[in-house]
DNA sequence: TGAAATGTTGGGGCG
DNA sequence: ACGCCCCAACATTTC
């Protein structure tokens, strides 16, 4: 027995990087053959809770990485409850002597890792924690006079300039089991998904969860999808997105390893390779700002905005997130949100700016809905984007930006595919209504069975008077 | 990563 | 040939 193995294992704290490639602390914690105890704590304060659709996800993630450790040789432990108080009974348990994790940048979770390796160094334990949840680490760019990036090009000229992204790790061939092995919690005992009533149905038709899902579906799109980046993207209608946001959202591929694949592949001409990789780095660039802005979901960026006054009208509310708005690229949208727990990206702009300009509901109403209801719920995306539509948020959209869902359906859904997609009510329409039903001919309508009021709402506001409306609102609290 | 309102220009019809 | 009007098409400003 060589004197690697003799040494006393270490626990590998799981938390949003379930995967096995390019994974720094899973690579530390099972260096020189140690013994590596994987644990994935089910934290009831710290984090929160994550969204349904999320959990949905998480669940089928933990099952499969849970058999693909199997496969290595090692068993991933279940626990809900304090981290700090759970990792030191499985140190107890296992003779541990150091714990291992890929750092989190979201506020709580950093909060709770700061007490946490506080209190283990305490102890006498080696912790240590690592990168590679984002590109850099968010505190890596700063502008000349020391603070941080409020405007995201020169964010991305600061990150082109020096794009020294570490090369990814392979994933390790075999781990070591520490001789005890702790009692685990089954997935059931985490209660993330009971089926009833069967709301991920939609789920499962579309996605796969975990990192064999990640990497096949990366592959596609540099093969297939890619090269079309730049013009399709906008096409909700379209297979033209990567589809990597909720493999990213969990840790089930490194934002590392897509940026070099997507960097070296022979078949893309630059224009979309550099498009993607852009948007790539906006995950970054949220990252960066919810850094330095912890309460981004919840505090207007610019104060300026903490005087408007917003509509409070529950019934409108629940009409836009159930896709009864009555503007069909809004109501699509929305009702592919509930359906499949994604959106294409150019109607969450659409649908969002909807909510807040022409329903003039606060943004972080909105925030909360798609935090629960994506698959790809990000603490630093979501909350940068939702600022960014309402218009008080870092390099964001004025809020005179308002835009026409009808004229965003022509040009981006123009024969209409999308919205027939998800709002069958209105498949038969032609194309030339299909964004605008309540102004089509009476004939029209009734050749394609479409009776407004009834098999499809009438439009909950008229665009061009909410237009005026948020204007004004917005007038009130310009000075 | 908008849209609408307003301004400008230039070609063609026509008296 | 000329001025006038109309109105796309495009550009600029404003919200």
């Amino acid at each position: 027995m060589n004197t690697s193995t003799r040494s006393k294992p270490a626990i590998y704290w799981l938390r949003k990087d379930l995967r096995i490639a390019d994974n720094r602390a899973l690579w530390a914690a099972s260096e020189n053959g140690r013994a590596v105890v994987p644990v994935y704590i089910r934290e009831d304060d710290g984090n929160g809770p994550l969204g349904g659709a999320q959990e949905w996800w998480l669940e089928q993630s933990l099952k499969q990485l849970m058999a693909r450790f199997e496969k290595l040789g090692s068993r991933i432990i279940l626990k809900s409850g304090d981290p700090l108080q759970i990792l030191k009974t499985i140190a107890d348990e296992t003779g541990a002597e150091a714990v291992f994790w890929n750092r989190r940048y979201d506020p709580k979770g950093i909060e709770t890792d700061k007490k946490v390796k506080a209190a283990l160094r305490d102890e006498g334990f080696k912790v240590e924690s690592f990168a590679g949840q984002i590109l850099h680490e968010p505190s890596h760019f700063k502008t000349k006079t020391g603070g941080p990036y409020k405007v995201y090009t020169p964010f991305w000229k600061a990150f082109s300039a020096e794009a020294h992204v570490p090369l990814p790790l392979d994933a390790p061939e075999r781990l070591n089991s520490p001789s005890r092995q702790p009692e685990s919690e089954t997935l059931e005992d985490f209660r993330l998904y009971t089926g009833k009533p069967d709301w991920a149905a939609g789920f499962r038709e579309l996605w796969t969860p975990g990192e064999n899902g990640a990497q096949e579906r990366l592959q596609h799109f540099i093969d297939e999808i890619a090269n079309r980046y730049a013009g399709e993207r906008d096409h909700p209608s379209v297979d033209a997105t990567s589809l990597m946001s909720p493999f990213l959202a969990l840790g089930e591929i490194s934002p590392a390893t897509i940026w070099h694949a997507v960097s070296e592949a022979k078949n893309i001409d630059d224009t979309n390779r550099k498009k993607f990789l852009q948007e790539l780095v906006w995950r970054d660039f949220s990252y960066h700002l919810l850094f330095h802005a912890p309460d981004l979901a919840t505090k207007n960026w610019n104060g300026r905005f903490d005087d408007f006054e917003w509509s409070t009208d529950e019934d409108a509310y629940r009409a836009w997130t159930k896709g009864q708005t009555g503007y069909p690229i809004v109501d699509a949208g929305m009702r592919q949100l509930w359906r499949d727990g994604w959106m294409h990206n150019r109607v969450r702009m659409i649908a969002a700016s909807f909510l807040i300009k022409d329903l003039m509901i606060d943004w972080r109403r909105g925030e909360e809905w798609f935090r629960d209801t994506l698959v790809d719920a990000d603490p630093a995306s979501n909350a940068a984007s939702w600022q960014w539509v309402a218009g008080c948020g870092a390099d964001a959209a004025p809020f005179f930006r308002i835009f026409n869902p009808m004229l965003q359906g022509s040009k981006f859904d123009p024969d209409g595919d999308y919205v027939r997609r998800y709002i069958p009510e209105l498949a038969r329409l032609p194309a030339k209504h299909i964004h605008a039903p309540f102004e089509a001919p009476y004939a029209v309508l009734k050749e394609a069975g479409v009776e407004l009021g009834k098999t499809y709402p009438r439009p909950l506001v008229d665009h061009k008077k909410a237009r005026n409306r948020a204007l004004q609102a917005f007038e009130a609290i310009k000075g």
